[in-house]
DNA sequence: CGCATGACCCAGG
DNA sequence: GCCTGGGCCATGC
């Protein structure tokens, strides 16, 4: 349904597993790099990475995943959107304590839970 | 093809 | 808790 062969769809395709995942991540709730990769079945690192690709039009809520260390990961000098995406995450009902950090245990996607999906071989290229 | 640069993570000190 | 160093791997020049 879409001409990618002169479209501005470049590598979007190589990050669409994680991607998916993202997209199931409901509103107020939050999920690691880390956590994205294993399921993924790529690195931290790439996760990143393709949070840093998506764009609007892949329709990501990439703002609901954040670091390790429970905090949004700040973007290089004068770029402001690590500002932005807590101001949007509080919106949407998460709290940051004093230490700018967001309590994993209360807001990482609980939902379905990452062990089940992981226990049931969810295939974020098969939903 | 080599080199530099990331919205990362983990282990140490 | 903060700072470092090493490992990761995709992208762009």
């Amino acid at each position: 349904m879409n001409d990618e062969s002169k479209d501005e769809a470049p590598m979007s395709s190589r990050y669409e597993r994680v991607y998916a995942l993202v997209r199931v991540i409901p509103a107020g709730q939050v999920a690691t790099y880390g956590q994205l990769a294993r399921l993924a079945g790529c690195t931290a690192r790439v996760a990143g990475y393709a949070m840093a690709a998506a764009r609007p039009a892949d329709e990501v809520p990439w703002q609901r995943v954040i670091n390790s260390q429970g905090r949004v990961s700040q973007r290089r000098e004068g770029a402001d959107g690590d500002v932005r995406q807590r101001r949007m995450l509080e919106k949407e009902g998460v709290i940051f304590d004093a230490y700018d950090r967001i309590d994993l245990a209360a807001f990482t996607w609980p939902g379905p839970g990452w062990d089940w999906l992981e226990a049931n071989g969810y295939d974020p290229g098969g939903m």
